[in-house]
DNA sequence: CAAAAAACTTACTTATTAGTAAGTAACTCT
DNA sequence: AGAGTTACTTACTAATAAGTAAGTTTTTTG
């Protein structure tokens, strides 16, 4: 089925995920993910027809992982806390690299994003979202979680203040997303 | 002191703040600003060296901006809510033509930046952070706010929201930036 | 082992970008 | 009225962008 190197092309989405959270969609090319990769542009072209298909490939992966941990939670019997934690490791990881997450980078790229693209994002926030919103209205029920807003609310007030929190990170330093991470769990415990 | 238009920078400003807030610092260019001013991108050259100065420039009215602001909240007998919706309005006009406040802009572009711009944009936010926290400990002092962070944590948690807000808006739709609007000023009241 | 398919490279093209040097028109000031 | 200044335009350059067509090498498969 391949031929020199089988998974050149997940490097390629493995790269273009670190510029797309490191500069942003709109600086970087397939030049630089070629030099990269020590191969030629090209061969980037080859394996993904342009950048819109490879940033469409990318979204596709999120959702496939994130509904494989949305069906993981379902069946798990952590506390509602232990899933936000679960949930909210990624953000603690990017910050640690000065990288933002893909949908805050792709939020604001997103008026010069094909259709095509702001469909498949629009699908991959719902489910996020619907996964946080889940576990919110679960934990409430079971008294493990306090908040007074709907449970959809409640999830919009999370990811914005994780997804703007690494944004922030970047220019006003580490310690200010740390302090929103303690917050936000402080919060929903009571 | 002028000859043919003299207010040509201010409509470069003008036209270089929507872009940056509709598109993003890395998805427009002089001959866009110049094609939307009817004239060529030398003149665009002529009035700011380049694409940095620009921002610079940008940066420099914001925090003009936000001093003058500081101030008349600090000699205003308004109430801690009333300046807080004054601070909020913005985003909410931000969101209305799907745009994104100029801090979440470029922290998403931030590592494709020049280090003057960078220090730059850093205490645009000092400034604006200051000034929340400042509102919020001293209607929190009058009895007037309710909230069990530290100001400064507090303060940061509000612009995460509004700054995610308006990004997640895009996309998600506008409904969406008006829960987290209201639930953040009820949270604040009670 | 031969043919086909996969994974590339070479070598372009066309468009856009930031930026500049030189010239020109209009206004200002003496 | 003439000189200088301001606000541009014209006309370029050099670099980078996305993308493609055609050829080459390597691997797989019948």
């Amino acid at each position: 089925m391949s031929a020199r190197n089988p998974d050149t092309k997940a490097e390629i989405l493995r790269i273009g995920k670190q510029f797309i959270q490191f500069y942003g969609y709109n600086a970087f090319s397939y030049a630089d993910i070629a030099r990269e990769l020590n191969m030629k542009n090209a061969a980037v072209h080859y394996h993904f027809r342009g950048k819109e298909d490879l940033l469409m490939a990318l979204i596709d992966n999120y959702i496939e992982t994130y509904q494989l941990l949305a069906k993981q939670l379902q069946h798990s019997k952590v506390s509602a806390i232990g899933k936000l934690e679960k949930f909210i490791e990624p953000y603690t990881m990017l910050c640690e690299s000065d990288s933002i997450c893909i949908i805050g980078s792709i939020a604001s790229d997103y008026n010069t994003l094909p259709e095509s693209v702001k469909v498949k994002i629009s699908s991959l926030i719902e489910l996020v979202m619907g996964m946080v919103e889940q576990t919110l209205a679960e934990g409430k029920k079971l008294g493990e979680l306090h908040f007074s807003e709907t449970a959809r609310t409640q999830a919009l007030l999370i990811m914005t203040n994780l997804a703007a929190g690494v944004q922030l990170a970047r220019i006003s330093g580490k310690k200010d997303y740390m302090s929103i991470r303690k917050a936000l769990i402080k919060q929903l415990k009571g």
